[in-house]
DNA sequence: CAACGGACCTGCCTGC
DNA sequence: TGCAGGCAGGTCCGTT
């Protein structure tokens, strides 16, 4: 589910909800996500106000006066805040009991996400600390893609979806910002200009913004934490539309497999 | 160093 | 209707 757009999404949606806000109590039903939940956060969070909420790469940060709950939402997690007494279901995971009678919720049935805790800043976290720029900064654009393809000769699509070059991009949005650039997905990343460049840090950014102006993208389940559905599957243009209409030209658009992630593109305006 | 495949999980959909 | 197989929004890690 979730790529940058979704986790801002997520994030502005529970920022105004849960600054200064207590926790009472912390709900561990399953700790086996991608990594153990640390067992001290029962002992730790309890009293705890959270500061506030913010997002680094596809991470939540829910910074608090002891230190910093660090939230990935995986594949299919999602955060909510639902009334405390709410029946949980079968893949909710782990609940922040909060002193205003809510709870934060997480959910997450494919258990690839994870929840973590640090006490020091948290871009010092060793998940955090080797990740690429921000897309939606100013120090991400054409030339540092290009400088930092350098040789590499891997898919175009491959290299903006590696977190040390660039941060936030998953199938959906890497699929989308190479359609809207105009450049074929398995082109190698030693084989595009820094002029290409500079369109494809362009659209990257145009398609991010569009879509976390949509509330993300709602395959099955996305809700953000207010539960509320994104908007932007209906304005994919390539994403699982093979065999459909090229919205540019018309011919059909093509599907195959490249470094593991089906992809979508279409043959005529993407070269 | 870079590239690739495997691993971690569950649910849903398709086709036999 | 049941079941096997393939596929899914991520990303770390070990092996070439």
């Amino acid at each position: 589910m979730p790529e940058l757009p979704e986790v801002e999404t997520t994030c502005r949606g529970l920022s105004p909800l849960l600054t200064q806000t207590t926790i009472s109590c912390v709900r561990v039903r399953q700790p086996r996500l991608r990594w153990m939940v640390p067992e001290g956060l029962a002992t730790l969070l309890p009293g705890a106000t959270i500061i506030g909420v913010t997002r680094r790469a596809k991470y939540l940060l829910l910074d608090t006066d002891r230190g910093t709950v660090i939230v990935h939402l995986g594949m299919s997690g999602s955060l909510r805040l639902v009334p405390e007494a709410m029946a949980p279901g079968t893949h909710d995971h782990v609940d922040l009991v909060l002193q205003t009678g809510h709870c934060l919720r997480f959910r997450d049935p494919r258990r690839f996400g994870a929840i973590l805790w640090t006490d020091q800043a948290p871009w010092q976290h060793p998940l955090l600390s080797a990740l690429g720029p921000e897309p939606l900064g100013a120090e991400f654009n054409g030339q540092w893609l290009y400088q930092k393809a350098g040789a590499r000769s891997t898919a175009v699509k491959s290299f903006i979806m590696d977190s040390h070059v660039v941060v936030g991009l998953g199938n959906i949005y890497a699929n989308e910002a190479l359609f809207a650039a105009g450049i074929h997905p398995a082109r190698a990343a030693n084989r595009i200009s820094l002029q290409r460049y500079r369109g494809l840090a362009s659209a990257i950014k145009q398609v991010l913004n569009e879509a976390i102006v949509a509330g993300g993208t709602t395959l099955r389940d996305f809700a953000d934490g207010t539960g509320r559905p994104g908007y932007f599957q209906h304005r994919l243009r390539v994403y699982k539309r093979n065999g459909g209409a090229c919205v540019q030209c018309g011919i059909l658009l093509r599907q195959r497999t490249i470094a593991q992630r089906s992809t979508f593109f279409c043959v005529h305006c993407q070269r």
